[in-house]
RNA sequence: GGUUCCGUAGCUCAGCUGGAUAGAGCAUUCCCCUUCUAAGGGAAUGGUCGCAGGUUCGAAUCCUGCCGGGACCA
């Protein structure tokens, strides 16, 4: 069931319902469908909402223009309608500002706004996102994952869904083999004293050129005899390399903690590769037994070929599992250990296959759930001169990208403050807007859309990025400050006659039509799009009307309210993307 | 070859559950700080919405085919 939580849609709404029963009695149309065909019109001088007749022309065997004509005429002017027209095909609505005001700003403040009840459908979900590797560096590619995951979590716990935020590290394989092998063999360096997860990574990938460059040499049995017996060790859980996968494992682990605390990110729970790696292979040699796996050519799996996916390898000819093994076992154990009813990954699009045949084998198998398997895909980032890869140590680590970030944000932008701001102040902003910056450009795109990471582009601030947003609130909140503002001032909104007051209340009225919107389709987007029009609104609000010195009183604070509102607004949706809205900036 | 994603202004992208003159940002050219933060505002320039059909009163949006690019599978 929808629930019709916009109140000026469901105003609108329901005296258009009074009205179609009045012109056209025999036409059915309910209030749920009237209120889901309401939008903003295009531009102020049509109105401030709108019908389109179309739908009604075959019901009612008349022409759309007609329709809104007659609609109009039967829609009385009252409450939240100050005037009904029919403009062409469509029947548009003028709202009073009084009404809009106070229906608007008073549940902003208030806070009521924020809480209301949205959708009432609420399947407790679990949402699988950053999968990061241990013995390996993390870069700006990991945070597409990161941003998306942690503003879908947001959206939908928003959206009063119940959600179970997981990670799924990778803490095992031959990467975790190849680091540790470097780490024995051929490193020369000291451990440092900190930053311990980073440093690690970069012994990864010494690891795995020169592993590449003694491809073909009389070294590579060698090396290929050293890492097998490194993956038996760890396999065996005992020895001085399991020990050593221990020790390192947590230099990871603090890396990933960091980052997580850096990006505001909780996981109610973490699934270790590690974790799953005996069990998964014990459940692939169960359901070998019962039948449900079959042999081919000494490996172990299903038969996709009908359903287009090839053959799903669960168990190898040498007895060892893969990703598919692991994942099938792991979606088992979501299910069982948090009761979960809908469980969605959200992975890189280059694993949407891997993704297919693990929901196929699931469904195979006699697994009700998988139809509860959601794949959310991603497209990845690279950067201008092709795809990042760790493996390759093409990448921008993560560190590098905020410290160039907060840099050049001081010298820009904050080292003026000096005087006044104390040091701490001034990193705690920095560190505030190079965030807001990175979770703002991350999600801004569309899920499909490849994003190239140019730094040179991401070290400007202007335009459409997560900067303009916290100026906005951060000038508010100054505002609101120099002008003493409370709520007890006394305003009257029926003062707000300019188009860009009005436009701003519309606006606001919209915003939990747009998350709702944003949980549904699983995509931070429009909300992006949404504050960064809502920001370019209140910009121009704030160029073309004085506030301290309006002509009146009333109207001083309507402005105020209206400010504070948008504030708000924006600092729910920004908190919304993980991003923090600055005091001042 | 199969599957899938993308193709909208010079560049980067919104808009895609069909609806009113297709919108932003960047770049370029002009204005606007003796008024609340100029990380700002205003204006100009810039478009065969990849191509061709189809469905519809109406298509950037839905369907089919083709062209170009990416990814995955083989």
């Amino acid at each position: 069931m929808t629930i019709l939580h916009n109140k000026i849609l469901d105003q609108i709404a329901t005296e258009i319902s009074i009205a179609l029963k009045s012109t056209f009695s025999d036409v059915e149309m309910t209030k749920e469908q009237i209120y889901a065909l309401i939008s903003i019109a295009p531009n102020m001088k049509m109105g401030h909402f709108a019908f389109p007749c179309f739908p009604l022309a075959k019901a009612t065997k008349s022409a759309p223009n007609i329709i809104s004509g007659k609609l109009a005429e039967a829609i009385e002017s009252k409450g939240i309608i100050s005037e009904a027209k029919g403009v062409g095909p469509y029947l548009n609505f003028i709202v009073n500002p009084q009404f809009l005001g106070n229906e608007i700003t008073k549940e902003i403040i208030s806070g009521d706004y924020f809480s209301k009840e949205l959708v009432s459908d609420r399947p407790r979900t679990m949402i699988e996102y950053s999968q990061p590797n241990t013995h390996k560096e993390l870069h700006v590619g990991h945070m597409r994952n990161l941003c998306l995951g942690n503003a879908l979590v947001r959206i939908k716990k928003y959206a009063d869904q119940e959600v179970i935020a997981v990670t799924y590290p990778g803490d095992s394989g031959t990467h975790v083999a190849k680091c540790l092998w470097f780490l024995k063999y051929h490193n020369k360096e000291a451990i440092p004293e900190t930053n311990k997860g980073a440093w690690l990574g970069t012994i990864y990938t010494k690891a795995n050129l020169l592993l590449e460059d003694e491809l073909g040499t009389d070294k590579e049995t060698t090396n290929r005899e050293q890492l097998t017996a490194i993956l038996k060790e760890l396999e065996s859980q005992k020895g001085e390399y399991f020990d050593l996968w221990k020790e390192t494992r947590e230099w990871s682990l603090e890396m990933m903690k960091e980052t997580y605390k850096w990006a505001d990110v909780e996981f109610d729970r973490w699934f270790f590769e590690s974790e799953v790696d005996s069990p998964s292979l014990e459940l692939a040699k169960k359901l070998y037994e019962e039948g449900k796996l079959v042999k081919s050519e000494g490996a172990i799996g299903m038969n996709l070929e009908e359903d287009k996916l090839g053959f799903c390898i669960l168990i190898k000819t040498d007895g060892t599992g893969l990703y598919a093994t692991k994942d099938v076992a792991l979606a088992v154990k979501k299910f069982e250990e948090f009761g979960v009813e809908n469980n969605i990954y959200i992975v890189d699009t280059r694993q949407a296959f891997h993704f297919n045949q693990v929901f196929k084998v699931l469904e195979k198998i006699g697994f009700e759930q998988a139809k509860h398997c959601h794949h959310l895909q991603y497209n990845f980032v690279e950067l201008p001169d092709g795809a990042m890869s760790s493996r390759k140590g093409n990448i921008v680590p993560l560190n590098n990208l905020i410290h160039q970030m907060e840099a050049q944000i001081k010298s820009e932008y904050l080292d003026k403050y000096a005087d006044e701001w104390t040091a701490e102040e001034i990193q705690n902003t920095a560190s505030m807007i190079a965030k807001g910056a990175i979770n703002y450009g991350m999600t801004r795109f569309d899920n499909n859309r490849k994003i190239v990471f140019d730094m040179k582009e991401w070290l400007k601030l202007d335009g459409e990025t997560g900067p303009y947003l916290q100026y906005v609130y951060a000038r508010i909140n100054s505002l609101c400050d120099k002008l003493s503002y409370s709520e007890d001032l006394n305003a009257d909104f029926s003062l707000l006659k300019k188009d860009s007051e009005i436009a701003l209340l519309i606006k606001l009225s919209a915003f939990n039509d747009i998350v709702v919107q944003c949980h549904e389709k699983n995509s931070a987007t429009s909300l992006c799009s949404y504050l960064y029009e809502l920001g370019k609104l209140y910009n121009s609000f704030y160029a073309d009307s004085p506030i301290a010195k309006a002509e009146s009183e009333e109207l001083k604070n309507a402005r105020l309210f209206l400010s504070k509102s948008v504030s708000l607004v924006m600092k729910q949706g920004l908190q919304l993307l993980g991003i923090e809205a600055p005091q001042r900036m």
